[in-house]
DNA sequence: AATTTGACGTGACCGGAGTCACAATAGATG
DNA sequence: CATCTATTGTGACTCCGGTCACGTCAAATT
C-alpha cells in the first residue's frame, strides 16, 4: 500500500525532515498490516527495511540454543525498529514480533540511509534514537539484577505505564502483553508472572478494565514495590 | 599527560581518520592511568569524555536498586566505552570500572562529535560501532535466556575467548576476569562460578597458567557445554 | 451453535542455585 | 619476610521459582 509524506511525518523520527525528503523517501515505504504472532522482521536475514510501527505493539525477541524464547523490548506506535540497518550490513540480530495486530510502515534503507547521511539533522535524531534503544537495554538488563521477583515484575510494569500515557496516581496499559511475553522479558515463567498479578490485584494495585486494558489505580504503591521498599 | 596523533590512530575508531583529523583531536586528548577497581567513568554523571582503551580491561557495572551489581559488557583493549555521549546529552548510564589496572585515553566529546559530523566516514565508523555494541548486548542478554548454569558460564567463557586471540583448537584469556566479574554479567553467585570453573578444570578443559593467564585447553569441549550438546 | 485455540489461573512437587560460614590460597604491601 | 586483603574453594541448608498437570474462560473460527 502506498504511503504519502503525510503519514512519514506523524513519526517523531521523520518529523523534522524537510518536506523534499519525505517526499523522496514516500515511493520507497509500504504500508503493511500484520495479524497477532506474526513475525514481522526476521533474524539472521539481512532486512532491508527499517519498521516504523504506526499501530498495535511489536516485541524484539531473541531465542536461545535450546529454543527459549527471550524477550528484549517493546516498540510502542510512533517508535521503530530494525534501524540496525542504517549502520551496517549486518543481519538483523532479533526477531521483531507482532503482539497484537499491528500496522507497520516499511522505508527502504538505502534511500532513509542516503537521507540520513545529507540530513545532519536526521544524522542527529537516528544516533539519538539509537543511543536511546542502548540506555533502554540497559535500564531492561539492570531489572533482571533484581533478585526479587516480584520487585522485578512491578518494575517493569511501571517502564510500561511510563511507555504508555499516565496520570497523577494512575495509568493505563493498552493492549498490554501478555503474561508469556512479560515472562520472557524478565527470565521468569509464564506461571509467576501470573501469580504476581493475581497478587496484585487481590490487593487492588491494578485491574482488568475489559479486553485489552490494564489499569494501574495505584501507581504510588506500584513503585513502592518496584523499588523494593515493600515487600509483596 | 599528552597524547599523539599516531597513539589516537591506534585505535580501530579512530585508524580511518584523515591525519589533519587526528592532529584537531590531539590537543584534547589525555591519556591516564587507573589502578584495578578504580571508576573510569562514573554513571549518571555527564561524562565529557570517550574512552578509548589501551591496556587492561574495563567492565560496565550497573546497580539494581537493592545495591546488587549488575555486570553489562566488558572492553578490551582497542575498544571504547562512553561514547552515548557522542549523540546525546544524558547522562552516562551505568559506570565504568577497570577489572585491572589500565591506561585510557579519554578525547573530548566535542571535538570528536565535530570531526565525526564533519567526515562522513568517521560518523559510519561510530555508527557501526555502536549498531555493534548493541548486538554484543543483544547476545549478552540472550545468554540470560539460557536455564542450564553451567551453559550459561561456558557461553560467557566462548564469548571471551573470542574477543582475545584464539587458536585452532583451544585458547587463552589474558587477565582473565574473576569469578565475581563473571557472575554478575550471568547474575549468578560468585560461588556458582567457582563450581563451574572447578568442574572445567577437572575435565581438563580449562587451567589456570601463572596468574593472569587462564587457557582453554579442549575449546571444542567448551563449545559443546555452551551449546547444551552435553551436559555439565 | 459447536469447536478450537490461546490466555489465564492454581496446586503440588522438586531441584538447583543462593546464602552463609569458613578454610585455603595467592597477591599486594609494608 | 611478615602481614593483610582479595580471591578462590567447599560444604550444608534452605527456599523459591520452574515444571508439570490440570481446570477455567473468552475469543476466534468453522
Amino acid at each position: 500500500m502506498q504511503v504519502t509524506p503525510e503519514l512519514l511525518s506523524r513519526f517523531t523520527l521523520l518529523k523534522p525532515l524537510p518536506r523534499e525528503a519525505l517526499e523522496q523517501l514516500a515511493p520507497h515505504a509500504a504500508l503493511v498490516r500484520y495479524a497477532r504472532r506474526a513475525v514481522v522482521l526476521e533474524a539472521g536475514a539481512r532486512e532491508d527495511n527499517i519498521c516504523f510501527l504506526f499501530e498495535g505493539r511489536l516485541q524484539g525477541v531473541g531465542f536461545t540454543i535450546d529454543g527459549r524464547e527471550v524477550g528484549l523490548y517493546f516498540v510502542e506506535p510512533g517508535d521503530f525498529c530494525g534501524e540496525l540497518a542504517l549502520f551496517d550490513d549486518n543481519p538483523q540480530p532479533e526477531f521483531v514480533i507482532a503482539t497484537t495486530a499491528a500496522s507497520v510502515v516499511f522505508v527502504a534503507r538505502h534511500p532513509l540511509r542516503e537521507v540520513m547521511l545529507q540530513n545532519s539533522s536526521v544524522s542527529n535524531i537516528v544516533g539519538r534514537k539509537l543511543a536511546e534503544r542502548v540506555r533502554q537495554m540497559t535500564v531492561q538488563r539492570t531489572l533482571l539484577g533484581l533478585s526479587n521477583v516480584p520487585q522485578r515484575v512491578c518494575g517493569q510494569l511501571y517502564l510500561l505505564i511510563n511507555e504508555a500515557r499516565r496520570k497523577d496516581d494512575s495509568g493505563e496499559i493498552v493492549n498490554p502483553p501478555t503474561h508469556k511475553e512479560i515472562a520472557i522479558m524478565l527470565n521468569l515463567s509464564r506461571e509467576t508472572v501470573t501469580r504476581v498479578f493475581q497478587a496484585l490485584q487481590s490487593r487492588r494495585i491494578i485491574r482488568r478494565d475489559g479486553p485489552g486494558r490494564l489499569i494501574v489505580a495505584d501507581l504510588a504503591s506500584l513503585r513502592h514495590f518496584a523499588e523494593g521498599e515493600e515487600e509483596l
